[in-house]
DNA sequence: GTCAATTTACTCGGATAGAGTGTGTCCGAGTGGCGAAGG
DNA sequence: CCTTCGCCACTCGGACACACTCTATCCGAGTAAATTGAC
């Protein structure tokens, strides 16, 4: 089982457009710049956020993206889910109907393998849905007190 | 994220070498047969099960393979790390090292996000690991009575 | 009848092709700002 | 000088190739049981 690379991304873009503030919106090839990525497959995940309402995205000169709503109302399972999509990681594919136990009437009941496999995957979901993007920042700025407004700087600012 | 068929292929064989029993040794063909998948695919599986000590396996006529140990001593976790390896969901690439924070000097601490996400895969893995098979096996045997019988029996009794 | 070497058939085990998903890239649609022209 | 119209550059947005992992398969190595022959 493997997570892709772009929820990682995902996430500290998140986490950056956060310490940059609602007033100002990045466009993906300065977020793509800060983390050394492929600007066009970043914008891409940023598009995937955009539709499940994490983040607001505005066309034209000035335009890119800003976060749609407070940071303390961002879960890091709302970002997972917008980037993976809302499926389980186990999915049971009902192979106990495939061979000749098919025919004894176990169906009746949900799968006791499936049942054990999604309360593992519902631990994992409320862990992330206890953490926002806002305790990341503030756990962040708790170590590094002066990055937040060096960060803010660099993406507010202009750049060759 | 998706997590492979495999991991449910060898639960099923799991449960069912639990119910079969340590004294008679189940060939790869007979839990492909029970279970209406390929043979020899199957077959691998069981072999990095076998690798990680969770089944003993037994070549030559009469061979086959057994579960290692006792039902309660095989977590789910076992069984999840043998198939799919021991490296976690996500993976921290620290890109924060690749953009122009790199140099200031923010990786004397762990990655703030690789942190959180390491806290929620330590949460499903916790999960898994505080369910064993003998749990799923009673779990099953409390719904369906008359079932664990009946799976032994078609595993030890001779088939066309 | 007993024992042992041999044969045999059956099993696992690792090396080898094909499909599906994630990764990376491209160009077109839309939009806000800027400048020039007219009043 | 102010307003208005048109142009333009910049942004997102979706459609198009490439790579890697998962899926599936095959044939060879190893082994325990059955067989056969001698004692």
């Amino acid at each position: 089982m493997r997570m892709g690379e772009r929820v990682e991304w995902a996430l500290h873009c998140c986490f950056n457009l956060g310490f940059v503030g609602p007033d100002v919106a990045v466009t993906a090839a300065r977020l793509a710049a800060f983390h050394g990525l492929p600007a066009a497959y970043l914008n891409k995940q940023l598009q995937a956020m955009a539709r499940a309402g994490i983040v607001e995205s505005s066309q034209g000169p000035g335009g890119g993206f800003r976060l749609a709503r407070s940071p303390q109302q961002i879960t890091l399972m709302d970002v997972v889910t917008a980037i993976e999509g809302p499926d389980p990681a186990f999915r049971c594919t009902e192979i106990r109907e495939r061979g000749p136990a098919g025919m004894w009437g176990t169906s009746q009941r949900a799968c006791t393998i499936d049942a054990a496999m999604r309360q593992a995957d519902l631990a994992w979901r409320r862990s992330l849905a206890g953490q926002t993007v806002a305790d990341l920042m503030a756990t962040f700025q708790n170590t590094y007190p002066a990055m937040p407004d060096r960060i803010k700087d660099w993406f507010t600012t202009a750049h060759a």
